[in-house]
DNA sequence: TATATTCCCTCTGTTATGATAGGAAAAGGG
DNA sequence: CCCTTTTCCTATCATAACAGAGGGAATATA
């Protein structure tokens, strides 16, 4: 599976957060119930999405979590990536892959940095905005 | 990860035999020596290809494994997802995964779909001669 | 019979997955 | 200053998947 519950939730969480944006910082206990997702297990998971910059917390009364940047800029490819660690198809195309001695002469390698590329190509063209639309991706992701 | 080991060597087996088709039937001890891979593992390996009709055994001196078809008719498509078992990025793309009540209303599901297709389209664009071409995929899969 | 080979079953160590539990720290309201 | 709400932090756990290892039975050749 190249995508776990982590990259999964996470991606439903923001979706969530995108939808009441407007109602200041939602609790977690909020997303959690909408979602019928263990809050416990979103804990880590918004932890996450918090270290990589895409939503912040406030705690406290009246605290809790809003996305850090418009949806047109938040790639799913990003969130996905740091998510999941990586989104590599095959452990060779990993970042701290170790070196390959056959990678030279491998028959394979070519079909899998294809493959990963198709992958990074299509979840990099999705912005959390079209989601939103529940259409194609658009060009919206302004850099 | 989308592809484990299963797969990985299932396709540099295959390359392998491909390569020296005309030796007739090939002893798993000589591919596994050639690949730098324990026999003992790809013997799993092997067997699940063995049922899914990608290749043939023979035991007994003398014997070994040999490609049912032309690598032109070895979809990679296929060949992987049998391996791996699905190659659906998302649990909720699995065969029998089971129906979701939030399926209707979900934000995210078009996407995942997406992102299946595109991996089907481009695994399933590569027949085995074309890794052996370490080139493009190209259109000689017979039907 | 001796040898080479596939085929079959079981077992094991390690890692990832998908959580759960218990509390500490911060902020606001009374 | 206390209480409540909320995020934040650390630890633990059960299950499954992954990547093999081991032993032997069945089959074919010479």
């Amino acid at each position: 599976m190249l995508i776990s519950t982590r990259g999964r939730y996470a991606l439903r969480v923001l979706a969530d957060m995108a939808e009441h944006q407007t109602e200041g910082y939602l609790p977690l206990k909020e997303i959690a119930q909408r979602q019928e997702i263990s809050e416990k297990y979103l804990e880590a998971i918004v932890k996450a999405l918090v270290q990589n910059g895409f939503i912040s917390g406030v705690r406290g009364k009246g605290g809790g979590y809003r996305l850090c940047r418009a949806p047109e800029q938040i790639n799913l490819w990003e969130v996905l990536s740091c998510m999941e660690g990586t989104l590599a198809p095959v452990a060779c195309l990993e970042q701290n892959a170790a070196s390959c001695a056959r990678a030279s002469e491998c028959r394979t390698l070519a079909f899998w940095r294809g493959l990963d590329e198709a992958i990074r190509a299509y979840t990099s063209a999705y912005s959390l905005a079209d989601l939103m639309r529940t259409g194609q991706p658009g060009n919206d992701y302004i850099i």
